[in-house]
RNA sequence: GGGCGAGUGGCGGAAUGGCAGACGCGCCGGCCUUAGGAGCCGGUGUCCCGUGAGGGACGUGAGGGUUCGAGUCCCUCCUCGCCCA
């Protein structure tokens, strides 16, 4: 039994006061700046990045959780010799501002700048290690003022361009993107409501270009999960453009090119009719007579229909013939052509060439229509003509049949042979189309970066010229009680003089998504003030790409590709060599409310974290959302354990300040574990630590955060059944300490300083930040075991353990088990047929007959 | 409907194909204390056998397979989550 009891005149030591200690070295570090980083050193640079803040006013627990594991390897690196840069900024542009400021009937610059206020007093209190000197808020006309700027130099390159088109309208905030507008309801993905279609005339970025460029993932180390999502939102797919002509009838002389696009060129012999988009602009053209009252009301029926109606696979088809044919240019075959409004205009070509046999929609229609349908790709053995469902699977044995001379050619040859035989006659191509869409900027609301352009009854469209950039938001801002955009109704901001001449014009009053503020900040970070330019190439070319991002998985197709796809764009506009932002992304999980839910203060269900830090101090919450689980999973949030981790942080603070040495002899001296001699008991002290530094430094690099802190719980506890033995306070004791300290600091700052600066000044040495130390470096030897426990299984089943020498042989770790008197019982005689040594000695298993 | 991921004690979770449940919470017992929602020590998957020390069987969503050995690999299915339709 160890002996725990305290002499009875012990002094009690000092209670661990997080809160006195905690403000004290927060104020220390700030005054030395020991979290300002030199940017202008060249030496191990090491750039930690974790996505800015929306100053939502929503103050939650979850900014720590996001933060405090980024603040922790950014100490961990420094540890390590790098100059670590760990900056923080806000992404202050965006809609709750607005809406609030419309609830309350107040400037969103002014709610937003109180929320940044707020953020601010709370992130220090995390005591992370965050350079506010570089901080960045892109409210600032000084940030917002470079987006205008990139703009007129992609406006300028042809990369932004303005068109019309139907656009998703949430009725509430505007337009959208198409990553915006959220499942198979269509609904807004900030604010829930359904979605409209609009034509507008819009902004867009060219940023299809980098389609393929996007697709190539080797500079930049993502997630699996985000690689696949953002190669399925690129959607590239190979396959033909073919052409079809209209054929001569009695109302039409024929010869109009119809051009489809198809994944599958190989079933071309199996289109049996043709599906044009009711909006296809051919429909008027070759419309017989008699058909067209029935194919416009068809058309007018569509039109009112939403996409996901039209594109429900739950729903019987729908189509009207519209009396003309259309010649497929492969077998000179008349095929009938059809409008239905399963086929969107928007999409391909807005007509498709019908394969029953082979595709699920066509294969419907043709039943209820009663056409053709005709088997073209078929597996060995395969033929029954009467095809009872479109097979539209792949399978690597397929060919083709019913395909004239292309008949019996596999599948994919086929295809390819088929494409190139119209190609060689002008009547198709190879290629390729994207889901990508170029990115819509344009939004119709007041608080984001106005857009700086100029309308000129006479020019057009004129650019703002650079020397009158930033393009300011006024700065009051009437709402009139409604979501309308308030820069529309302002007389002075909209009227302006033409640049290229002297006559009235009116300003552009859209504003840009607040993801192209997104999509460059860590940039600045670098050069927060620069006022000449928007970032500094010689600071980006030295610290990025970034070394490590952080941040949600909620924005893997949407800021993540956004962020790719503007740095091709300002690498092509020569203002830097980078072709990805960042080097490796990490996507930490998302804390929920006890409920489950998404935390938000309409839920009710915040966690603010003030209340736990005044109640534990921020080292115990900053330690207990890092041992709550595995960083990247999450979960709803639970206070229930952080009594745990608290527990742990005064047992730290005991073992450091009082090892409660017992003098030898002493009859207070407790005895030590499993019956240990001293120099027995010192040598397991000394493994336990460095085995201990070994585990844990492999653990931060993995960012296995929780199972780093159960390993320096569990050192703790090893110490604690030494405290109060012989043991306690002499050499191994006190190094164990030291490394438990060292290893703490990154996650635990305060506490390990507090006592770091404790044990300098009771060795009489000079103050120095246990932050600045370096990571200690582990004695292989000392951690390894001179004995260990082996177990033994008969059959598989563990039957008994054996301690044996480290460095036994296999022959002798074989007669030893064999030995063990309860595996002799087991075996009852028997002979085992074989011996099997798992991992280097690891495990023995003795097989034997049954 | 398709793609991806996950299912382990009362709870959060741990486990390079090699002792399942580390670490912590909770709970139970003991110690200490004027007191405690403080501290310290011990116990704690389920079932069975044994007065006892101890021993045995079962056990990682369900079922099958591979293997000397499966939470881990493979197949089928169920449930949940995310993304896309």
């Amino acid at each position: 039994m160890t002996q725990t009891q305290q002499p009875k005149e012990r002094t009690r030591i000092e209670r661990y006061d997080p809160a006195s200690i905690e403000p004290r070295w927060q104020a220390r570090w700030d005054e030395l700046g020991l979290h300002r980083t030199d940017l202008e050193g060249a030496r191990n640079r090491y750039y930690l990045l974790t996505m800015y803040p929306y100053p939502s006013g929503d103050i939650h627990i979850g900014h720590w959780y996001i933060k405090t594991p980024t603040d922790a390897i950014a100490r961990f690196r420094r540890m390590h010799g790098f100059n670590v840069f760990l900056p923080i900024g806000f992404d202050a542009f965006g809609l709750p501002a607005e809406n609030a400021a419309i609830r309350n009937n107040i400037n969103p610059r002014d709610w937003t700048m109180s929320n940044i206020a707020n953020m601010r007093r709370q992130l220090r209190r995390m005591g992370a290690t965050f350079d506010w000197d570089a901080e960045v808020v892109t409210c600032d006309p000084e940030y917002y003022r470079w987006n205008q700027w990139f703009f007129l130099q992609f406006l300028k390159a042809g990369l932004a361009y303005r068109a019309k088109s139907a656009v998703d309208w949430c009725p509430n905030d505007g337009t959208l993107a198409r990553e915006q507008v959220e499942g198979t309801e269509r609904r807004c993905w900030r604010c829930g409501a359904k979605v409209e279609k609009r034509e507008l005339e819009q902004w867009y970025l060219r940023v299809t270009k980098y389609a393929d460029e996007l697709l190539d993932f080797s500079e930049i180390e993502f997630p699996e999960p985000v690689r696949v999502m953002q190669t399925n939102w690129i959607g590239r797919s190979e396959g033909g453009e073919i052409v079809f002509e209209s054929a001569p009838s009695e109302h039409h002389p024929g010869g109009e090119e119809i051009r489809v696009f198809t994944t599958r060129p190989d079933t071309l012999f199996g289109a049996t009719f043709m599906v044009l988009a009711p909006e296809h602009p051919l429909v008027a053209t070759l419309t017989a007579p008699d058909r067209r009252a029935e194919v416009e009301a068809y058309a007018a029926r569509a039109a009112a229909e939403t996409e996901i109606e039209r594109l429900s696979t739950e729903r019987e088809k729908t189509g009207v013939a519209i009396g003309a044919e259309a010649i497929n240019p492969v077998n000179g075959e008349r095929i009938p052509i059809f409008v239905a409004d399963y086929v969107l205009a928007g999409y391909g070509t807005g007509a498709i060439m019908a394969v029953p046999a082979h595709d699920e929609r066509d294969f419907e229609f043709a039943l209820r229509f009663g056409l053709p349908i005709r088997r073209v790709v078929a597996r060995p053995g395969q033929t029954d003509d009467n095809v009872a469902e479109a097979y539209a699977a792949h399978a690597d044995d397929e060919i083709l049949v019913n395909s004239g001379d292309f008949s019996g050619l596999p599948a994919d040859e086929g295809g390819r042979r088929i494409v190139a035989d119209l190609a060689a006659r002008g009547k198709g191509r190879p290629a390729v189309t994207y889901r990508l869409r170029d990115w819509l900027i344009s939004r119709q609301r007041y608080w984001g970066t106005p857009i700086p352009v100029i309308h000129c009854e006479i020019h057009g469209i004129v650019p703002v010229p650079d020397e009158d950039l930033p393009v300011l938001l006024p700065e009051t801002v009437d709402y009139a009680g409604s979501g309308v955009n308030p820069l529309t109704r302002d007389e002075a901001f909209l009227n302006v003089t033409c640049p290229l001449g002297d006559h009235p014009a009116r300003r552009e009053t859209d504003t840009m998504d607040t993801f192209i503020d997104s999509s460059w900040y860590w940039y600045r970070y670098l050069s927060p003030n620069k006022t000449d330019g928007p970032i500094d190439p010689d600071m980006v070319e030295a610290w990025t790409p970034v070394e490590q991002y952080t941040g949600g998985a909620e924005h893997a197709v949407m800021h993540l590709l956004y962020a790719r796809e503007f740095t091709k764009m300002l690498r092509d506009l020569g203002l830097m060599q980078q072709n990805e932002p960042w080097k490796r992304v990490f996507n930490q999980g998302q804390i929920l409310g006890a409920d489950g839910e998404r935390m938000s203060k309409s839920r009710g269900n915040v966690q603010d974290p003030d209340e736990l830090v005044s109640r534990y101090g921020a080292d115990t919450v900053r330690l207990f959302l890092m041992f709550m689980g595995p960083w990247d999973q999450g979960g709803p949030w639970s206070p229930s354990g952080i009594g745990g981790v608290h527990r742990f942080l005064n047992r730290v603070w005991a073992l450091a300040l009082d090892p409660h040495y017992v003098e030898p002899g002493d009859p207070d001296a407790g005895s030590l574990p499993d019956g240990q001699d001293v120099a027995a008991a010192r040598a397991a002290l000394r493994a336990a630590a460095h085995r201990t530094l070994r585990d844990v430094t492999a653990d931060y690099e993995a960012f296995h955060f929780n199972t780093m802190v159960a390993k320096l719980m569990e050192l703790s506890n090893t110490l604690f059944r030494y405290r109060g033995s012989v043991v306690a306070g002499g050499d191994e004791w006190d190094e164990a300490v030291r490394l438990l300290l060292l290893m703490l600091a990154p996650a635990a700052p305060h506490i390990t300083e507090e006592l770091w600066s404790r044990r300098l000044a009771a060795r009489g040495e000079p103050w120095h930040s246990i932050h600045e130390e370096r990571w200690p470096g582990v004695d292989e030897a000392a951690a390894a075991e001179s004995t260990r426990e082996v177990p033994v299984q008969v059959n598989g089943k563990v039957r008994d353990k054996i301690i044996v020498p480290a460095g036994i042989d296999a022959a002798g770790l074989e007669a030893a088990a064999l030995a063990a008197p309860r595996i002799q019982a087991v075996l009852a005689g028997r002979t085992p047929e074989r011996i099997i040594r798992a991992g280097g000695g690891r495990l023995v298993n003795l097989v034997v007959r049954e």
